[in-house]
RNA sequence: GCGAAGGUGGCGGAAUUGGCAGACGCGCUAGCCUUAGGAGCUAGUGCCUUCGGGCGUGCGGGUUCGAGUCCCGCCCUUCGCACCA
């Protein structure tokens, strides 16, 4: 080899310098958005400009370059812009914090980012950037916000917003935390409050439809969409109190309409004032009070007790005009559905519970779909002779503890019911639960079919068994019984039982029928529920974008004509804690109709709203009289990758779909869905240690002792994703000064897979750095045997070991290739350059073919540039390249290459791996010359011997099998 | 409770279509080298072994010549939603 101590040592620290400004100076991620051909969008998800990055942050903006490189060296022309998702509560909060404004904040933030960018290598068109909080960018978000106010989109109306009576104002939903209010704890109230709204609801079908069309995104975030839509299917009925007010209900088992025992509202239901007898108001008053005040903590807590209050009203159920109780209860909720529902206490798992807590009937109407039966027959309730008579029935039973226990067969409940019956000993009774229900007295078997059959099987058995004579309800006593615990309740789709006309009808039609039924009836139709709300975008706050509408007492509500925005935000000094309504003069303004005094609407807008459409900014982002050109987002979008956290798989994804959509519907845009492929890249955690007394501690003060350096407590040691609370962050910056940008670079692709979870590992990171190195001595000391740029390689004239290296070079490209563009697996691209460099180093420190060595060492050097550019543009030059590595075509392979001259194949017999043979690749090609060769092989004759051979199987190029006797 | 992802050596992970389990890296062991650094180089490294082999991808079954991979039934971890009628 090469001597190495002549050999320039890795310098990461000038390589970095050198190139540093290098691709930015030469513009190679500028783009031209009238370009038309060849084009990609790759989009990262714009940050909130905190002011620092850690090597976390770093991953995310590190795989979007490493794309942008590779697909620019494949002649695309890449949009790669980046931007600051500068408005809202955390700038706003933080700046308070520092006492000072959110703009000197976030600028700060902003130019100390970019400069990590820089230390990264990480490149973007800068031309394009984008800042939310900039009158240039928010002119236009209002302007997103007319549209959809001018088609109806946009609306006012009164709502429940959470209320800090110690810090007076009004609070965002993240500003609760464990349901008080973050900066004092007191518990928010609810207030009624004008709010502005985007009607989302009226996209909720297609949002859900249209998911369907997205197959390159993440199954798990297409769920998480699918479940916040929440779409049901079902039926809404009306139910009439016995004032003649109707109760709309919606429900998603009408099958089960038979079965309503009684309705529940919300507590803060409309009706509930009317319904409510004298005798119940002060309880029903007290009741709703502590719902309003109570439900944010206790909705925490998350398996609490039913709670709720009779009214004292009583409603008719239209399909039988039965009377039923109205009773509220906090866990019906006023803003899903109607606020009301039917009970039905048998087949829902909530009104049974609160129905067996509050003693109400329930009443089975939905047959079991296993057709289970079951009856306990306490000790002494029947003569000696009754086992005897089910064994000749052929019922099978079990002694346990004080009974039989006896699985009735659905067929032969009748023949059971008379056994029963025969063998009663007087004053007991037998019941029988399940997919029949039937209570078997000496002089009667009662089916236990309805009310009346409720009342009277209830009246009989109190009146005979003294202890339960307080029993409320047939299954309050029946769930006295533990053998019977897992047949009194199901929710099964089961055929219709104890429903009138209905009874007997089949599971799969019973919604159907029914629902077909109440139409006729006119007393109810079908219906669609959705989970998801219209979405409030009014803030009380000062750091985002004003709501540009302005409310004139003669005109009402009027836009902000276009020529007179943006309306821009009020310049103060330090802000403190408020929102615009606080501050003098903003609000005082004329009318744009009337010219009359008018009051500008003081709210700003959810931040929500300025990232649901940054992406088609980045189009046209320095045009001053548009948002955006039609005709080019319509050519660049929708974005071909976008990259990101998966803490944005809900609101902000959904948002964006949602104003696309709009927007397509309004004519502004061609295309309905903003994101064509998504990825969600995992978090990076590092290992935070927690002393008790001490708090978190930093791993320099921990020295991986595992006690307090202070106390000697032994601390809490696990993984948690980097935080400054946890003091677990690992600092770019550290980590650049030590082993170089490119080494961190290298590490983040490496260390696993990129859409999960990963622990930072300190030692871990130095195994990339020695590889760097090795990369380097082996150019940097290979130099003068490389043949001239593209020289020719002589085939024939490799030996054995060229011949493996060349083959080895063209398998690399090829698995690094496809792993980074269409499996987005950089892990394992590492992985296999690796393996090219462990082949090429003996290779180059023998007799190698220069050439070839070329080849290679060119290759290699551009296949790693993208995860690591600096030195990778260094070796290029120093190889004689001069032309930068941005203007070279990706690596190309030869198939001819991919063909092995022999290959190893493993010989199993009876499925264990007894040798492996070495053949030609045309043997391996012939199941029956493999087979042959296979046989030929000593150990495989050793394994046979004396064996019948009963089955071979020979698959070409993979595996030979022999099944023998 | 519902939904999603996952469980493979001491550790991070690989195995892409049912076909050689453990690629690549970390760590560890031994040796070499050295201007003695936490550098570099070489070899080894799943477990057990009587050195023939046996066992091995959370657990229990199944399909198959062959299962980390497919099917059935469980257990555990992480994440999201959660009284949604």
């Amino acid at each position: 080899m090469t001597n190495k101590e002549r050999l320039e040592a890795y310098d990461f620290a000038a390589i970095e310098a050198r190139w540093r400004d290098f691709w930015a100076e030469r513009g190679f991620f500028r783009v031209d958005t009238t370009t038309r051909e060849n084009t990609f969008y790759y989009l990262n998800m714009f940050p909130y400009p905190s002011g620092y990055l850690h090597v976390g942050h770093g991953r995310n903006y590190i795989i979007g370059d490493l794309v942008a490189r590779v697909k620019i060296m494949r002649g695309l022309k890449v949009l790669n812009p980046m931007g600051w998702d500068a408005f809202g509560l955390p700038a706003e909060n933080a700046a308070i914090e520092n006492e000072t404004h959110p703009w000197t904040y976030t600028q700060g933030n902003i130019a100390q980012m970019k400069e990590q960018f820089r230390a990264w290598g990480v490149q973007f068109d800068w031309d394009r950037e984008v800042s939310t909080c900039l009158p240039g960018y928010y002119r236009w978000t209002q302007w997103l916000f007319l549209e959809l106010y001018k088609h109806g989109l946009a609306y006012k109306k009164k709502a429940a917003v959470n209320y800090c009576p110690t810090c007076d104002t009004v609070l965002a939903n993240e500003q609760i935390v464990a349901g008080a209010c973050e900066r004092c704890g007191t518990p928010p109230e609810k207030k009624e409050l004008e709010q502005w709204f985007f009607k989302i609801t009226n996209y909720a079908d297609r949002l859900l439809d249209d998911l369907d069309t997205l197959e390159d995104w993440p199954e798990n975030v297409v769920k998480m969409q699918e479940n916040w839509i929440g779409r049901s299917e079902g039926a809404e009925v009306v139910f009439t109190t016995e004032g003649g007010d109707p109760i709309p209900v919606f429900t998603t088992r009408p099958d089960t309409l038979w079965g309503a025992t009684f309705m529940v509202l919300a507590p803060e239901h409309p009706l509930v004032e009317g319904l409510t007898t004298d005798e119940q108001r002060d309880a029903v008053v007290a009741y709703r009070k502590q719902a309003e005040r109570e439900t944010e903590i206790d909705r925490m807590s998350a398996e609490r007790e039913k709670t709720g209050v009779f009214t004292g009203g009583y409603a008719i159920n239209p399909v039988n005009g039965a009377r039923i109780p109205v009773w509220i209860a906090d866990y019906v909720l006023m803003t899903y559905g109607t606020g009301a529902i039917m009970a039905v206490p048998a087949h829902d798992e909530r009104d049974f519970e609160f129905a067996l807590k509050f003693g109400l009937p329930i009443l089975p109407v939905i047959e079991r779909a296993d057709g289970r039966v079951k009856s306990f027959v306490m000790a002494g309730t029947v003569g000696g002779e009754f086992e005897a008579a089910l064994r000749d029935a052929g019922i099978p039973f079990e002694s346990i503890d004080a009974g039989l226990d006896v699985a009735v067969p659905l067929d032969a409940v009748d023949r059971y019911t008379e056994i029963a019956q025969t063998h009663l000993q007087p004053g007991a009774w037998i019941d029988v639960v399940g997919a029949r229900w039937l209570f078997v007295f000496q002089d009667a078997a009662i089916e236990w079919d309805g009310m009346e059959a409720e009342s009277e099987i209830l009246n009989r058995c109190r009146l005979l068994e003294p202890k339960i004579a307080s029993a409320r309800s047939v299954m309050e006593i029946l769930s006295y019984c533990p053998p019977y615990r897992d047949v009194l309740f199901h929710a099964d789709y089961g055929t219709m039982i104890h429903s009138a006309e209905f009874s007997g009808t089949p599971g799969s039609e019973a919604k159907a029928a029914v629902t077909r039924w109440l139409e006729e009836q006119g007393t109810g139709k079908g219906a669609i529920n959705f989970r998801l709300h219209d979405w409030l975008i009014s803030r009380q706050r000062y750091w985002g974008a004003p709501i540009p509408i302005i409310h004139c007492e003669a005109c009402g509500e009027i836009p902000v004509p276009d020529d007179q925005l943006p309306v821009l935000l009020p310049e103060t000094e330090f802000i403190g804690k408020m929102g615009l309504a606080d501050i003098p003069g903003f609000a005082k303004t004329t009318c744009p109709s009337c010219g009359g005094p008018a009051r500008r609407d003081t709210d700003t807008m959810d931040t929500f709203v300025d990232s649901a459409w940054y992406f088609l900014r980045y189009i046209n982002a320095q045009d001053d009289e548009h948002a955006f050109v039609k005709a080019d987002v319509d050519h660049w979008l929708p974005v071909d990758q976008y990259v990101g956290g998966v803490e944005h798989a809900i609101l902000h994804l959904l948002y964006a779909r949602f104003v696309v959509k709009a927007l397509h519907d309004i004519g502004h845009v061609g295309f309905t869905e903003p994101f064509a492929r998504l990825f969600t890249q995992g978090m990076v955690c590092h290992e935070a240690y927690n002393c008790p007394e001490h708090g978190w501690l930093t791993p320099d003060e921990v020295k991986g002792a595992p006690a307090c350096p202070r106390c000697g407590k032994p601390l809490e040691t696990s993984s948690f994703k980097m935080s400054k609370s946890k003091r677990n962050v690992v600092d770019p910056t550290e980590i650049i000064e030590t082993y170089g940008a490119d080494t961190e670079r290298l590490y983040t692709m490496f260390m696993g897979p990129p859409d999960r979870d990963i622990d930072w590992s300190d030692e871990g990171i130095r195994g990339s750095f020695r590889f760097l190195n090795r990369v380097w001595l082996l150019v940097v000391g290979h130099i003068d045997r490389l043949a001239e740029i593209g020289a020719a390689i002589d085939l024939p004239a490799l030996d054995e070991a060229g011949r493996g290296v060349w083959r080895r070079y063209h398998r690399t490209v090829k698995k690094v290739t496809e792993d980074i563009e269409d499996r987005f697996s950089f892990n394992t691209a590492v992985a296999a350059i690796m393996e090219l460099v462990n082949d090429l180093v003996p290779y180059a420190a023998g007799e190698p073919d220069p050439a070839l060595l070329r080849e290679a060492i060119d290759g290699l050097i551009l296949l790693l540039s993208p995860f690591t550019p600096f030195v990778c543009e260094e070796l290029w030059r120093r190889t004689g390249h001069e032309d930068p590595i941005l203007e070279q075509a990706w690596p190309s392979y030869d198939e001819s290459a991919l063909e092995q001259e022999t290959v190893e194949i493993p010989v199993q017999v009876n499925g264990k791996l007894r040798a492996r043979v070495t053949v030609a690749a045309d043997i391996a090609e012939d199941p029956d010359a493999l087979k042959e060769a296979a046989l030929a092989h000593e150990r495989i004759q050793l394994n046979l011997e004396g064996k019948e051979i009963v089955k071979a199987i020979a698959i070409p190029n993979k595996m030979v099998s022999f099944v023998v006797k």
